[in-house]
DNA sequence: AGTACAAGTTTAAACGATTAAACATATATT
DNA sequence: AATATATGTTTAATCGTTTAAACTTGTACT
C-alpha cells in the first residue's frame, strides 16, 4: 500500500544507523564520513525512492517552514493576486503558504487564526477585517510572527505593508481638479478600516466644506451605490465626476452609470481605484490608483520572515501608488 | 518565548498521565473516566490555553488533514474562484489547503507535487499543464489520493472533475447560427490540452468545412489573437461572429474589437467562455459561457475525499456549462 | 608502551501527540 | 471467600526525523 520508505529502512538497507543516513542526507559532519558509505546510502536513497517526511522533520526541528495567509477574499483580484505574490516569494525562500480567506468576517478571521496557529505555521501574513483589534493585540501577546498586509491598525504597534492610500486619494482628486472638474462625488464604504478611510481623509482634505461623499455599506454595494450615485445627481449642484474608493465600488458604479445611459467622460469623469481588466475593457478606459501588488506581496514576505529570523524589530512599510490616467477622466469643456 | 503548552504540561499541572489528557481532550474512553479528573483536565487545558500540536499529531496518525490544490494561476479568476470554493468546502471536513501556481509549466508541476507530497498532503487537486501525462502516471502508480480538476487525459483513468467542452462549445455555435450568424469565427489556444480541444471540436463539428479556426500561441495571446481577428475579417468570406474559447482570450479579443472601433454586436457578434466582470461592463455585456464553478469545487473535494477515505473506486464527474445570453451575441440579419 | 587525537560511526533522547495493553482498585456475583 | 467484572488510570511503544554525546578503531607522537 502506502509504504512509505524512511531514513530507517535506507539505513537497514545499506547496513547503517539512521543517524549515519540523516547526516549525509543533509549534508552535515561532510568532513568525518567516508566517502564510500556517503554514496552507497545516497545511492539507496535514490533507489528506493526516499522522501524524507517534512511532518516528522517539524516536529523535530520545531519549524515547519509554512506561513499562512489570510486574505479578505481570495476570489477578489486584489487577493489573488497577492496571493500570488507571496506564494511565489515564499517558495523562493524555502516556504509553503497556507491559505484563507475571512470574508471580511472577524469571527472566521479568528477561527483563521488559530487553525493556522494548530498547524503550527512559522508565521502570519493577513488582511484584517473589521473589529479586529483583539486578534492583533493577542498575536502580539502571543508573541508570534506576523504582517498585517493592506490594513492596519496605526494604534497598535506591528509590522505592516500598505499603501500611502491618504496620498493616493490626493492624487486622483488633484487630477480631477486639474482636469477641470469642480465638483467630485467621493463613493466609500461606511466602514471602520483605517486604511480605507484615510482614503476619504485624503479626498475631504481637498474637497473642504465642498465635498460630497457618499457611504455604502458592505452588504449592500450595488443598491447604496446606485443611491450614492443618484443623490450625487440630483443634488443642486450636481457632479461632474466622481471618485470610487475601492474596485468593487468603481465596477458597481461604473454598471450603474452605464444603465443610466450617461456618457463617461463627457458627461461624467471617473477615478477608480485597484486594476481590473474591466477598466480596460471598458468602453472610456478608466483611470485609476494602480497599487504596487508586487511589492507589496514582496515586502510582505521580507518582513516576516525577518520576523521569523530574528524577532526583534518591527517594521511599517508604506507604499505609493501611481495614478494611471485614461479616457475616464479626460479633460473637458 | 515561544513555550507552547503540550499535554505533559496539563497531565503535570493535573497530577496525571498525558494518556488520561489525551483521552479527555479527543473526548474518547468517555464512560471511563472520572467526572470531576475530565473536569480538572479540561479546566487545565483552558486555563494554559492548551492547543494541540497538528504536527504531532499528524505524525503519530499519519494523516495531516491537509489537501494540496494546484492551479494554473491563482491570480486569474478561474482559478482563484475554484480555490475559494474548494477551500471553504475543505474547511468544512476539517481539512486546510495547500496551494501553488503551476504557471502552466509542467516543470513546476512537478516540483509542486513533490513539495506537497514532501509535506504529506493527504491528496491532491490537480489543475494539470500541458505534457504531464507522466506525472499523473506516477501519481497512479504511487496510489495517493488525487483529483484532476477541469483538465485530463482522457486515456489516464483517475478521478476528475470537468465541464463538457464539446457541448458547451456546440452550444455557443447553435446560439450564433441560430441568431442569424453565417460566418463564425473561432479563437482557440494552440495546445494539446484536451479539455481546450474539445471545444474545437465542438465547434468544428458544427461549422464543418466552413469552419475559420484562429489558433493562438500561449505565450503571444495579444499578438496572435490580433492576428486571427484580422485573418477573419480579410477573409474573402469574412465573419460575422466570432467564439472565443476562453475568458483571456476574450478579453484579449475585445480589447483588440475595440481599438478597431468595430461595433458590437451590430458589426460583429461576440460569444466568450467563462465570466468576468470585464463581461458586465462593456457597453454590450458579453454572451458567455458559464461554467458552475461551485460544483466544479465542491465535487473536487467531494471525490477526493472519498478516495482519501476508501481509495477503491475512481470517478469522473462532468458537469455541464449555461450559455448566458446577452447583447454581445444579439440577432441580426 | 602509553597517551593523544582523528576518523568514522552509533546510541539514545527528544519533538508532542495517540492508543493498545497492562495495571490497580472497587464492586458485584456465585 | 473466591472469582469475575467494572471502573479509572498508567505504561510504554510508536510515528520519522535530528543531533549531542559517546563509542570504537586506527594512527601518530613522545
Amino acid at each position: 500500500m502506502k509504504k512509505n520508505v524512511s531514513l530507517k529502512d535506507i539505513a537497514e538497507h545499506v547496513g547503517v544507523s539512521t543517524a549515519l543516513v540523516s547526516y549525509v542526507l543533509n549534508n552535515k559532519l561532510k568532513d568525518r564520513i567516508s566517502k564510500e558509505v556517503a554514496a552507497k546510502i545516497r545511492q539507496a536513497a535514490e533507489e528506493l525512492n526516499y522522501r524524507p517526511n517534512q511532518i516528522a522533520r517539524s516536529l523535530k526541528v520545531k519549524k515547519t517552514f509554512t506561513i499562512g495567509l489570510i486574505v479578505a477574499d481570495i476570489a477578489n483580484p486584489f487577493s489573488s493576486q497577492i496571493a500570488r505574490i507571496i506564494e511565489d516569494k515564499a517558495k523562493q525562500h524555502g516556504y509553503t503558504v497556507i491559505f484563507g480567506s475571512s470574508d471580511e468576517s472577524a469571527e472566521k478571521t479568528r477561527g483563521l487564526i488559530k487553525l493556522l496557529l494548530d498547524r503550527q505555521v512559522d508565521g502570519l501574513i493577513i488582511a484584517l477585517p473589521e473589529q479586529t483589534e483583539e486578534q492583533v493585540q493577542y498575536l502580539n501577546k502571543i508573541n508570534v510572527p506576523f504582517v498585517l498586509i493592506d490594513r492596519y491598525y496605526p494604534t497598535i504597534p506591528t509590522n505592516s505593508v500598505s499603501i500611502n492610500n491618504f496620498n493616493a486619494a490626493q492624487e486622483a482628486i488633484r487630477h480631477l481638479q486639474g482636469n477641470g472638474h469642480r465638483r467630485i462625488g467621493v463613493v466609500a464604504y461606511e466602514t471602520s478600516l483605517f486604511h480605507l478611510n484615510e482614503r476619504i481623509r485624503g479626498a475631504q482634505e481637498l474637497l473642504a466644506e465642498n465635498a460630497l461623499i457618499g457611504k455604502v455599506g458592505i452588504d449592500n454595494i450595488n443598491k447604496d451605490v446606485k443611491a450614492a450615485i443618484d443623490g450625487f445627481l440630483a443634488d443642486s449642484n450636481p457632479v461632474d465626476s466622481i471618485f470610487f474608493t475601492t474596485n468593487l465600488l468603481t465596477v458597481s458604479g461604473l454598471k450603474y452609470i452605464n444603465s443610466l445611459g450617461i456618457k463617461i467622460p463627457e458627461q461624467l469623469a471617473i477615478v477608480g481605484f485597484d486594476e481590473t481588466d474591466a477598466f480596460d475593457l471598458f468602453y472610456a478606459p478608466v483611470t485609476y490608483i494602480k497599487q504596487p501588488m508586487g511589492e507589496l506581496g514582496d515586502e510582505a514576505v521580507r518582513l516576516l520572515l525577518n520576523s521569523i529570523e530574528n524577532k526583534e524589530q518591527q517594521e511599517k512599510v508604506e507604499l505609493n501608488t501611481e495614478l494611471i490616467i485614461r479616457d475616464s477622466s479626460f479633460y473637458q469643456k
